[in-house]
DNA sequence: CATAAGTCATTACCCTTGCTAAGTATTCCC
DNA sequence: GGGAATACTTAGCAAGGGTAATGACTTATG
């Protein structure tokens, strides 16, 4: 097999900053796609509502704003979101106590409840592909997701 | 700021398994947004495009069923992204020798070019940012990034 | 204090990109 | 040679992103 320029291969390409740039982006969008799919039946959330419910989980009520801003998403996008989650009970607008303009999103009970049995099925097969990694690649995953959460809230 | 449950900060959270593969998810989901965001209003191609072009330019020639499979996602999706590509005249269609069913799929000369003067300006910033992470985090990003394609290509 | 300007959320609408199901052409196998 | 399998395409649907415009409220200004 003979090709008419340099041969890219990714572990060449991985070396230069340019290079792990582009990897870097084929590596996030494939694996993203990967687990798009793995969409359990039994699971009622899609992954954008997931991370929305986490979201609450984590860092307790917030504006639409706010959270908009937050999973990089623009303010309609995450309106919609919330208006599915609502209609499901997973979540309840809230009026700001002193500013009139905003709404704050809460997590109710039973938000609470499905967020975690939904990630719990949800993260079987990722985790189960982590377990099947060395100790030293779950160490570097671990040591790099927080990069990857700073990269994506760079402006 | 107070919480009615233990308090499931990232930090925390990355350390066991389940922890690392929510992260995980919400770090790709993340930065793969921010990335399609990216999208330079010069850059007349898309992520998906941009994938199908790099990996014509790394891997030669490719049936769409090869294509497909590579990029994890299902034939008809590919033979869409293939269509708007060669509407461009960025790829060719070319019958198979031996195999009247394949479609073999090969960059043009304007595909290559439009391939590198894109992912140039689109990569640039990613690398920007990549630029300003110290030289470690930059070598975790670098080992880290194969490990994503592994997880991606699993069954 | 009245009004103009700005901010936050929502509504309406469109586009991209994934999927499945079904159709067509070709090859393989008996 | 004819039926089964394979490869791609077509058609149609749904999720999830975006922008533009509207409404409600707040802030700044004259």
């Amino acid at each position: 097999m003979t090709y008419a320029h340099d041969m890219p291969t990714p572990e060449k390409a991985v070396r230069t900053d340019a290079g792990l740039a582009s990897e870097l982006r084929l590596s996030v969008m494939r694996l993203r796609r990967r687990l798009a799919a793995e969409r359990h039946p039994d699971n009622p959330l899609s992954m954008g509502q997931l991370a929305l419910l986490g979201a609450l989980y984590r860092n307790g009520d917030q504006s639409v704003g706010e959270l908009a801003a937050r999973e990089r998403v623009q303010p309609p996008s995450m309106t919609r979101t919330i208006n599915c989650l609502a209609d499901g009970g997973y979540v309840e607008r809230r009026s700001h106590p002193s500013d009139g303009r905003q709404v704050v999103v809460a997590l109710t009970d039973e938000g609470r409840a499905v967020l975690l049995a939904d990630r719990a099925r949800r993260d079987e097969w990722l985790s189960r592909r982590l377990a099947g990694l060395s100790a030293e690649e779950r160490d570097v995953l671990r040591r790099a997701t927080p990069i990857l959460q700073r990269l994506a809230e760079a402006d």
